[in-house]
DNA sequence: GCTCATAACCGAGCGTACTCAGAAACTATT
DNA sequence: AATAGTTTCTGAGTACGCTCGGTTATGAGC
């Protein structure tokens, strides 16, 4: 260990790579033929690994799902604050945070579905898991912010409305009759619900 | 077939007897030891059929869940409509028609929630998924009649507005954080998000 | 009653997510 | 560089939901 320039061990070189391995194999396979379509042991094959090694990186595949396409929602969320700003009111406020979200969720709707199951009715104690609810409560806050900024629903209000607009996201999104919705169709239907809140 | 008393031959009164068994079987296992915790097996065992016989009634575990809950839901339902008539105000009557059902929801959590799951994001083509569905749109129906007689927000706005107390409502009840809830913290959950917008 | 077509039943078997006991790889120490 | 200790890996094995080909029960026609 002489050199500064190496800190990390060849273990931990290791260990990152196998990660990355397992991300590629798993973003490629469900991108390509939806989750529910693709076995835990076709991932483990596509990332050389062994089926039991693809279990200590995730411990389940719903984690797997997780793992893989909480960074977009990420940076969905990063570009929806920032659409906020240029917004004309309220409404359509939290509409801009809303859409890259639901664009992202929409690319596959299978997969959308699955990631939002995931989340309500995964193991909350799952470190992927918890990533995704940070992203949650995030979008509320970001909600909330723009709430208090139109000043309608009070200090005390705004979190209330923002977990409101979480229900009808989640809800549209998830549902089975909207399961033909494309990111328009379930962006208006959110609109549509919102407009009763938050008429401008 | 002499007798007109007994138009049903020995094979329908086989399957009734049949089905009898399994729901009753998969009440009682369901309710004592949780949804997760009972094996298709044990159903079928304790129904006195083969394995797969089970999956003739019923084609997923799912399905069975739905089959024997969906009862309660509907009872519930009724009480909750027949309470709704001496709420002082809109808020106060929605939450009326919502209390059986959350109360119902929450004897048992884990069932509850997945009894939520499978209508969210269960096989919409299965006759007892559909039954559950329909039990939410006529929930939504006395919500939005509810919400009509209140005026406010149109004839229009009251299917929308209904739509977004059924969001509400799932989501307070199937979220991870809500778990530990009791009915009563439940309610006051929906409450207050309901509260912004049907304030008396 | 006998025959045959059909409906209902059964349980061994399959697919797949996940586990676990032992093997292998790595690091620290001398 | 040999040893020991620890972490990481592995794939055969397990559990369980569900299927499917073969079997049995039922009832209609004669």
């Amino acid at each position: 260990m002489a050199l500064a320039s190496r800190p990390l061990g060849r273990r931990e070189r290791n260990k990152q790579e196998k990660l990355d391995r397992i991300t590629a194999a798993a973003t490629e396979l469900f991108a390509e033929h939806g989750v529910d379509e693709v076995t835990t042991q076709q991932i483990a094959e596509k990332a050389d690994i062994g089926t039991g090694t693809l279990f200590l990186y995730a411990r389940t595949k719903g984690e797997l799902l997780l793992m893989v396409q909480n960074a977009r929602y990420e940076a969905a969320l990063k570009r929806g604050r920032a659409d906020a700003a240029a917004a004309p009111n309220v409404l359509e406020a939290v509409l801009a945070v809303v859409r890259p979200i639901v664009e992202c969720n929409r690319m596959q709707v299978e997969n959308g579905r699955t990631y939002l199951r995931e989340i309500v009715f995964g193991d909350p104690d799952e470190p992927h898991h918890g990533e995704a609810m940070s992203i949650v409560v995030e979008t509320e806050e970001i909600i909330a912010d723009v709430v208090r900024r139109d000043g309608r629903f009070g200090e005390r209000g705004a979190p209330t409305v923002a977990r409101l607009v979480s229900s009808v996201i989640f809800f549209s999104m998830s549902i089975n009759v909207n399961a033909p919705l494309n990111a328009e169709e379930i962006l208006e239907d959110i609109r549509r619900q919102l407009a009763v809140v938050l008429h401008p």
